[in-house]
DNA sequence: CTGAAAGCGCTTACAG
DNA sequence: CTGAAAGCGCTTACAG
């Protein structure tokens, strides 16, 4: 039942050339007779003959494919930036092999040491939280395959690197909610080893002292990033004797969790409690109330960082400098926060 | 900059034999001195020699990778599939890459055809809604490529396929919605030409028929598997003159919409309009009300077409006779169908 | 027990 | 303009 593949091996038998000849004609080279490159081309459509893209990439260690780490496709945020990132790689002739880190280091290690072997020409990048270091990345970029980071960077990274303004994001957000009448405003943070954590909280922070308004500890907490980790830290935020009467969470599943924790404990948004969180807009519209979002440019960080890995791949000279792109994020004001004056 | 990779060439040269001896050292051949082993071993070892998978690729056109197609990475049914995949690929020494369709055929088709070219060594597969034929998928097969089919499956396929017990569960969802009184329940499918559409829309219309409810055409609508789609079908429905005192969802996305249409056009639920959907428990339980689901065993349902797909892989006779597997729904009763009584 | 040779599918200097 | 040869990294009959 197996149909050979055809290779170049048969369409010279066939013609009575050389493999040589065969391999020149399809390329186009222009030391091959138009009559010859005209019956090799012929053949080759007729048979549906395809490169062997093995052959290639063992013969030019490259592979015309690029890789994506994410720590979950299931996030919305990491699956627009996918897209972002296929767009790019699709439409200049690269094809993406997404992989999921489960934010656990041993898979991110994994992958990595697989995606090196594999030959893959370069790769898309968000560490999972539990990635301290990114020597494993820095081996692989002395191996010749760039990397470009995007969303979880750090100073440790050297190459190019994509991100949101989360301080920015984080600061306007905490003065929504001061703008709107909040004194007592919590932060419900994701792990301290992320930076995107340590802005936000940093933002938070920023705007309370701006309006100095007061900065209590217990109401910044940390958390893992799910929303079981949002719902808990609620609970616990709620439970206090001097309650937050806003909660500011610093991920999508964490707000998503604060939100279904002050559903279940009868509170109502936003009178006793604002909320906002960094979370896609297609997500909070379908909360009630619909949740006042720091919305990120997921798809446009795919394109950018894939446009920088791609530029790397294909300029041989490492650059003197990396850049930072800071992609600005947008507040989107809904009903969880506005409190009608 | 660049740190060369070590190949066997070198580890022979360094060890003065040959490079025949020195990939059968490696492959612990019976045929060499332990002492001539214990040589390569350890220098390779010393060298962190890693064989080159594509060499390896080229010479057995095999490549311990299988690859996964669906039409959206973001659908949590799709991503928590694909987890379930991963889970025995990776613990069966294979690698997963992950690709999306989009719901376009154009693209499934570029997909495929890049993956037969990289020679995967099969395909776990949720065809476009688009995709009305299978030939692509067939050809592959005829190419020696195994491709296991889930959720989507249809009579054209000539292979093993996964499926969740539609029909019972659409069944199931509208007899309890009968249960709760309801007597004027509308579905709204997804496209005729996707088989689940059909199962369980048969199963929404056997149950109306043995508790003999009124059927009518205009209460059962199709649409694109959106929320945009549920929400259009939803206004559709409402402006009725004879309104639907029920609306069942047949996809999670399409649930969303009817539920978001609902909240904007103020209707109550389950009061005024019960709602039931093939949802996410995850997902369901976010929304307020949260929604009664249908829910589906994905990752179980990625685990077992993974499964069959390696042992199609391993064994290297066609089986005579492709499995059906059909994996039972699980109706979970939320809010947003329960009336208190 | 070990090595030389052929080959997987392709490209590309080197000759002619 | 065309072909023979070498080589990418590896394996495996075939000799010895």
């Amino acid at each position: 039942m197996k149909r050979p593949t055809v290779t170049i091996k048969e369409i010279a038998k066939l013609l009575n050339v050389s493999k040589s000849t065969v391999s020149r004609a399809l390329r186009d080279s222009s030391e091959i007779s138009t009559e010859t490159k005209k019956r090799v081309l012929e053949l080759a459509e007729q048979l549906h003959y395809a490169p062997n893209p093995i052959a290639l990439s063992l013969l030019k260690n490259k592979t015309q494919t690029i890789g994506v780490i994410v720590p979950d496709i299931a996030n919305r945020f990491y699956s627009s930036v996918i897209g972002g990132v296929e767009d790019i790689s699709y439409s200049r002739g690269y094809h993406t092999m997404i992989y999921q880190s489960h934010e656990l280091l041993e898979r991110e290690l994994a992958v990595t040491r697989h995606l090196a072997l594999r030959r893959v020409d370069g790769l898309v990048v968000a560490i999972s939280s539990q990635s301290e270091h990114v020597d494993h990345f820095n081996d692989l970029q002395e191996q010749g395959i760039p990397v470009v980071y995007f969303d979880r960077v750090n100073e440790l990274m050297a190459s190019h690197k994509v991100q949101v303004d989360d301080y920015k994001g984080s600061f306007e957000a905490t003065e929504h909610l001061i703008a709107q009448g909040c004194k007592r405003i919590a932060h419900i943070a994701g792990p301290k080893q992320v930076s995107i954590s340590r802005n936000r909280l940093e933002g938070y922070l920023d705007a309370l002292r701006k309006y100095k308004l007061e900065i209590r500890d217990e109401w910044m907490l940390h958390t893992e990033i799910t929303q079981a980790g949002g719902t808990e830290r609620t609970y616990q935020l709620m439970a206090m004797r001097d309650r937050p009467d806003a909660i500011f969470g610093a991920s999508e599943r964490i707000t998503m969790g604060i939100h279904l924790a002050l559903r279940q404990l009868g509170y109502r948004m936003p009178d006793d409690v604002a909320v906002v969180g960094f979370c896609d807009l297609a997500m909070s519209m379908l909360m009630d109330p619909p949740v006042t979002s720091v919305t990120q440019p997921s798809f446009a960080m795919g394109q950018q960082a894939t446009t920088l890995l791609l530029d790397l791949i294909e300029s041989n000279n490492t650059p003197v400098v990396f850049e930072t792109r800071v992609l600005p994020s947008n507040l989107l004001i809904q009903g969880s926060s506005l409190r009608k004056s």
